[in-house]
DNA sequence: ATGCGAAACTAGTTTACGTCA
DNA sequence: ATTGACGTAAACTAGTTTCGC
């Protein structure tokens, strides 16, 4: 499978166009460098659950972020098996992560049955740990070794645990972009579909005018068709008829002065070849 | 220029845990 | 009080890319 550059992801393709268009979604810049926090869905971004359970653990004495290593132990850790993914590095084989993090464990006095049991514990993080690694995840998506390894001090979590939380991060980012891409396109689509509906009707207007037999006379082959560049109205030129008569004819035709385009708010264009028509 | 290994990454999955009906 | 469904977050696996040697 091809991996696709960061830049070139979806993050980044956030139709910023649509900015100055009232009706459609803000779209939230998620660049790698500055991701917005206020974007995300307050339910799923939400920390209080983990703070409630993290309360709970507490009032009950159960500390679920007990300092798992010692500051030089991580260090190690780090500077040994940092990477959860190159776990290819053994002679021996395959590793994981978790067996890694056990070592790690191990170290700190934990049994083997009790290893055991708490094969997978998730911990949840706490409030202040949360907060801290959304800051830190606001000025930066990613993180160096260095700034892994202080963060993780700072936490009192493991390297590991701190990659993770980024990775995870980073993955939940994508996709709620990836959502507010999707609605963009879902309007975009929607705008589309009615432009089109209006149009056709418009068609089958202009195609009942020219049967009519008092507009069939009235009309003069014209030479060129001149088209208003913004409302796409074909301008008759003004030989034999009075020319605003003519533009106002072609706008009792079109009584609804819609701009077109499925980003229907643009900024008005000045109809420069119609206003000569009305000089 | 090329191959290799390590590190870092993403996408997708699994699992633990909290909430709620 | 219990339970099962469900959502979310932490942790995992597999595969890809990048980079230095």
């Amino acid at each position: 499978m091809m991996m696709v550059e960061k830049e070139d992801l979806g993050l980044s393709l956030s139709l910023n166009f649509f900015q100055n268009t009232p009706n459609q979604p803000q779209p939230l810049n998620l660049t790698s460098s500055s991701p917005s926090q206020s974007y995300f869905h307050p339910k799923k971004f939400s920390i209080q659950e983990t703070i409630t359970s993290q309360d709970r653990n507490s009032k009950l004495g159960i500390d679920v972020n007990r300092l798992p290593c010692t500051v030089v132990e991580c260090e190690e850790e780090e500077a040994g098996v940092s990477s959860p993914n190159s776990t290819v590095s053994s002679v021996s084989g395959k590793r994981s992560s978790r067996e890694l993090d056990n070592d790690v464990d191990n170290r700190g006095n934990i049994s083997d049955e009790e290893d055991a049991e708490t094969a997978r514990k998730k911990l949840r993080l706490s409030k202040d740990q949360s907060l801290i690694l959304e800051e830190t995840f606001k000025e930066h998506n990613t993180l160096n070794p260095k700034q892994k390894l202080a963060l993780a001090k700072q936490l009192g979590l493991r390297p590991r645990q701190v990659e993770v939380w980024f990775q995870n991060r980073r993955a939940r980012t994508k996709l709620k972009q990836t959502e507010v891409d999707c609605e963009v396109l879902k309007r975009c689509c929607e705008n589309l579909t009615d432009e089109n509906r209006r149009l056709q009707k418009e068609v089958q207007e202009l195609r009942a005018l020219k049967l009519s037999p008092q507009f069939y006379m009235q009309m003069t082959p014209p030479t060129t068709l001149t088209m208003c560049p913004s409302c796409e109205r074909v301008a008759v030129p003004s030989s034999g008829v009075d020319a605003s008569n003519r533009h106002i004819s072609m706008a009792q035709a079109h009584p609804r002065a819609l701009p077109i385009g499925p980003w229907a708010s643009v900024a008005p264009i000045t109809h420069r070849m119609f206003d000569v028509f009305r000089q």
